[in-house]
RNA sequence: GGGCGGUUAGCUCAGUCGGUCAGAGCGCCUCGCUUACACCGAGGAAGUCACAGGUUCGAGUCCUGUACCGCCCACCA
């Protein structure tokens, strides 16, 4: 805030002269203060002990003016020797600083106000002023008296408080305090020893930053609503403290029975650092506090880890000898779109109850986990709740299809069974594949608390791969005209891969997927809910998959891409069936191709056939679609045809761009001897590769 | 004043061990009412990864510095 710095003259006594002497008139020392009001609590001045100008003034005594006290100049390296006058104003009883540097000096500690921050009997003429009009009055004397050297303007630092926006008075008070330089020691090594960690680790720095440098925590509050203080006082003053609930009966010093509770109640995080014990039945030794303490994992936002995850730690380390938990996972604090903070206080939060009635407790989870990266903060606005929103619908639409599209022949009662091998065609081999790959990552990133990552692989998994693609390749194998045996288990896995998406993300749409798990076919050793269902880790998918043909429809997807872009890029009608003759490097791609013809044909809207030569002729009628290990033809105009070739040349320029980018890596000859062999590899490969779709778009449109 | 974090597509943000990391969602553009879903589908455009140096065969990624932005702490009166 802006305030005022003035500099105010104080009059030395004349060496060696007694106490109440009268004060040189020229000799003086100038303080600057930003609160002359408390002026008549001082009982010092201080200096730097190196600073030239006010060494032999040091052990002088001065004057201080109204209350006409007479008070040391002391020397203390807490002065800054830049700042002011370098001479500075000790009030030890209404001052952090001065009440310490009082102490270092034995000053007196006057207390000039009162609770209602007015001025007391001790502020002499002034006793009686509130304290604006005290400094104000008192700046009128000491101009009068031609004191009052100089004002500045000056920024600082106000203390105020958060409900009456009063400024805040240091006092001198009576209060409870917890000395807790052992309690910080204990749960510092809590974290040293790797007993409890954090995530992100970055904010052990701070945990160890702040307990460093701990002081006696205050604990009385003044308010009614708390675990009161069980300190008992008799008639004489003498305090009794005891645990015993009703209180300690008499007085241990003096044995009075008449006792009185002091007032206060402890500070609210008191009260919460013994949360995680103090729930479980602590100080009893009960079955909950034995199974369940210390927890494993204890997650809040990272601004409270001085108030509330540190004072857990003291707190349980030394009353319970152990420590509360084992992992602190710290989120970030969620924003407005404005990027402002969401608190009660501000009151700019989306209220949750409200948000869930228009999109789902699910979606909301969905959304704040999503969007949380370990400790960082995030923006919550419409977009990522309506995303989130659509998420959950779209998984909703597509298991109502698969409980649709169930076979009549599985009975209603069907348990839920990988299919036989011989049973399984490729396509149901890539959503296997695929569907382990996202147990896996999706597990490992759970483990690692990375949710965002693990929300992000299911959504990819479940939109994109399952969704987009499975089912569609499904809808062909539940065809009427299919065997009964192999539209069974094409329903079989689709119900397999569907169950375990559903088992990954019940910790974040726990409802959702809850409900539409009970009406899936279920393994025998299922219960009947999915929230105590296992965990899907390493369940054979892997053996089940095989990864050649999975390879093969991955293939085959990256060339209904292509022919789907070709189409679109030569302004082909959307409804035209168009010829395609396809080609292919590999054997294995030809029979993944084979029984996947009509997906091929649905997917990308050709009647597709495998040519009778590889690579086959060209054609002035043929959009041509190249990719690693295949090659398409389809059949059109030859002004579509025309059409079609900037989108090959373009293409042919951005292959021969990475083209000679990889063969400048290969001519690099520190690369291909420094770099790892795998590395370099990779790039031999992909330079191969490169150069054969090149290859094959110069010869089609130099056709 | 101290400490910490951020700066990547129009917006909100991922990117963990330096090498298929130039990514997602939203928005935008072009198509499409194909019987799970228009809260949808297909396709597309779009980034000098804040700036300047350095280390390295190779840098959003590691180091140093700079500029902005944010947060926490704090007793220069």
């Amino acid at each position: 805030e802006q305030g005022k710095l003035w500099s105010i003259r104080y009059h030395l006594l004349p060496q060696g002269a007694a106490p109440g002497s009268e004060p040189s008139p020229d000799q003086t020392i100038t303080v600057a203060t930003t609160r002359p009001e408390t002026i008549q609590g001082d009982t010092g001045v201080a200096v730097h002990p190196d600073d030239d100008r006010y060494l032999e003034l040091v052990g002088r005594m001065v004057r201080i003016p109204f209350v006409e006290r007479d008070v040391p100049i002391v020397a203390d390296d807490f002065v800054e020797r830049d700042f002011g006058t370098g001479a500075v104003k000790v009030t030890p009883a209404h001052d952090h600083t001065d009440f310490e540097t009082g102490e270092r000096h034995s000053l007196p500690r006057i207390d000039i106000m009162t609770d209602a921050a007015s001025m007391n009997a001790n502020a002499g003429p002034y006793a009686g002023l509130s304290r604006e009009e005290c400094r104000l009055r008192i700046l009128e004397d000491l101009a009068a008296a031609g004191d009052l050297v100089e004002v500045k303007e000056h920024e600082m630092a106000i203390g105020r408080c958060q409900r009456s926006d009063d400024i805040v008075e240091p006092r001198l008070k009576t209060q409870w305090f917890i000395q807790v330089k052992p309690m910080a020691e204990r749960a510092m090594q809590a974290v040293r020893e790797r007993r409890t960690r954090f995530v992100p680790e970055r904010f052990e720095k701070v945990f160890f930053d702040w307990l460093e440098n701990i002081y006696d925590w205050n604990v009385s509050r003044q308010l009614w609503w708390g675990h009161r203080i069980p300190a008992w006082y008799c008639p004489k003053g003498h305090v009794t403290v005891t645990d015993v609930e009703t209180g300690p009966g008499r007085c241990v010093e003096c044995r009075s029975f008449e006792l009185t509770q002091d007032d206060d109640t402890f500070d609210t995080w008191f009260s919460s650092g013994l949360w995680p014990f103090s729930t479980l039945g602590w100080p009893d030794d009960s079955h909950d506090l034995r199974t369940y303490y210390p927890t494993q994992v204890m997650e809040t936002g990272h601004d409270i880890i001085f108030f509330w995850v540190a004072r857990m730690m003291m707190l349980g380390e030394w009353l319970t000898d152990e420590e509360p938990f084992r992992v602190v996972y710290l989120s970030g604090l969620i924003r407005d779109p404005y990027g402002k903070k969401m608190s009660k206080t501000k009151g700019n939060v989306i209220d949750p109850l409200l948000v869930m009635d228009e999109i789902g407790a699910d979606a909301l989870r969905f959304a704040l986990i999503n969007g949380a990266a370990p400790g960082a903060d995030q923006r919550l606005g419409p977009s990522r709740l309506e995303g989130a929103r659509n998420f959950a619908n779209k998984l909703w639409n597509a298991a109502r299809f698969v409980l649709g599209a169930k076979p009549s022949e599985l009975p209603a009662d069907v348990a839920l069974t990988l299919p036989p091998g011989d049973l399984l065609g490729p396509a149901e081999h890539w959503i296997l594949s695929r569907c382990h790959a996202a147990l896996r990552d999706a597990d490992a990133a759970y483990a690692g608390f990375q949710f965002a990552e693990a929300t992000r692989i299911l959504h990819t998994a479940i939109w994109s791969e399952y969704c987009d693609w499975y089912l569609e390749m499904a809808k062909v194998r539940l065809g009427p005209e299919v065997a009964a045996g192999v539209r069974a288990a094409t329903w079989q896995v689709l119900a397999w891969v569907l169950d375990r998406y559903l088992r990954m993300l019940h910790p974040v749409m726990p409802h959702i997927t809850e409900e539409i798990w009970g009406r899936l076919p279920h393994r025998p050793d299922d219960g009947d809910m999915l929230i105590t269902a296992a965990w899907p880790v390493d369940d054979g998918l892997a053996s089940a998959a095989d990864e050649r043909q999975a390879a093969a429809v991955a293939d085959i997807i990256e060339l209904v891409s292509q022919m789907r872009n070709a189409r679109a890029d030569a302004g082909i009608e959307p409804g035209t069936w168009l010829e395609a003759e396809l080609s292919f490097d590999q054997a294995d791609r030809v029979a993944a191709f084979e029984a996947l013809a009509d997906v091929v044909a649905r997917l990308a809207r050709v009647r597709p056939r495998v040519a009778d030569s590889p690579g086959g002729g060209t054609d002035a009628t043929a959009l041509v679609v190249v990719s690693a290990g295949a090659e398409a033809r389809l059949t059109v105009t030859a002004e579509d045809r025309d059409r079609d070739r900037g989108r090959l040349e373009k293409e042919l320029a951005e292959t021969e761009k990475m083209l000679v980018a990889t063969q400048a890596q290969l001519a690099n000859h520190s690369f291909t001897s420094k770099a790892p062999a795998s590395i370099v590899d990779g790039v031999r490969a992909r330079e191969a590769e490169l150069r054969a779709v090149a290859a094959r778009i110069r010869a089609h449109l130099d056709a």
